[in-house]
DNA sequence: TATCTGATTCGGTATTTGTCAAATCAAATA
DNA sequence: TATTTGATTTGACAAATACCGAATCAGATA
């Protein structure tokens, strides 16, 4: 899933105000689906959608009591998702070994954006090879798809995607791109 | 009430990929409708409602240059609004709001961090409350993890353990912590 | 004033979303 | 196993939203 759509879904899960009553009351205390519903003078059909909404966007979290199944609030998750989505954008170039790629990510990348495309091949491969990883495999992207992601990285994207088909990171059919299998 | 409701269109706003790549786009410059447009492959009429949306969430704000509308991000507020939900959590979305908690979190939070521990007691109190949330409940948590937890909200980890224990917000039994039931 | 140019608004369509009642499901328990 | 009970899913419908092309608007400029 492009990063994108996740942070989208991510606020959609919160904008719409019945959502955000519900999670209002399921951080007072776990709730269950009916005394929600009581009290929101919903159906208990609708509550549960929207329970099931928050959960896949990883905001509430259930488990099973007698005949109840009980929602309460994932909190740490909430905060640190939405200071990550906003402030940086963030990339963790800490846990990769190899020395000289970790220099060129830190050199080329600030904030998860590519400052400028290196000059150097050697360096502009690295960076290829870090933007490519926003691509899923098996999925066919339109052309507007393609360029929408590598506008995260970067303005050029023009530049990027044609070298990212060049180095054979990305294939082009039809005007529907790939990522090809490494 | 009103709030509950400005909160929903605020996360509205950002409930949308093309919006948020727009928002991406003009915290690099100011942009212009067309402009936009043409990069993101969308009619100006539709960029142009986005636009809008942005505009009235408060997040974009925009001006005239010759026969273009340029339109900028308006950091302050963005960021003062998602530092208003992580400082409080989801506190003003519930119905009972305590000002003198509220104002701690303020003055001692800041982007999801703990600043500095209070040295007030009263004031202590309501921020290791906070960080106590953190943890689950029916979670047994050896201390290694509880000092990852810690240090998500402040360096001094050994600290705040401790004083999370005096308090009786975490119980430690045998090297082995659970949150306690309140 | 008349014209040029980009932005916005209008009209219309396709898609998504919120909602409910009814049917179905699944865990607990008799 | 059969029953009870709350949760979820299904199906239908209305409302909201995303999108486009065309018409209109408004500031800039001649």
């Amino acid at each position: 899933m492009p990063k994108l759509e996740s942070e989208a879904e991510f606020f959609k899960a919160l904008a719409h105000p019945s959502r955000l009553l519900i999670l209002g009351l399921c951080k007072q205390k776990p709730r269950h689906t009916e005394e929600i519903a009581g009290i929101l003078k919903l159906s208990k059909a609708t509550v549960s959608h929207h329970l099931s909404l928050l959960t896949t966007a990883g905001l509430l979290e259930s488990e099973r009591d007698q005949y109840y199944q009980n929602y309460k609030l994932k909190n740490a998750l909430l905060e640190r998702k939405i200071a990550d989505i906003i402030f940086t954008g963030l990339e963790d170039f800490s846990t990769n070994t190899d020395p000289f790629r970790t220099k060129v990510l830190r050199d080329f990348f600030k904030y998860g954006r590519l400052t400028q495309i290196p000059v150097q091949r050697k360096k502009r491969n690295v960076v290829l090879e870090k933007i490519v990883q926003s691509f899923e495999f098996d999925h066919a992207y339109p052309e507007k798809e393609v360029n929408q992601i590598i506008l995260e990285f970067h303005d050029d994207f023009a530049t990027i995607r044609r070298e990212l088909i060049g180095l054979g990171l990305l294939h082009r059919e039809n005007g529907i791109y790939t990522r090809v299998t490494t």
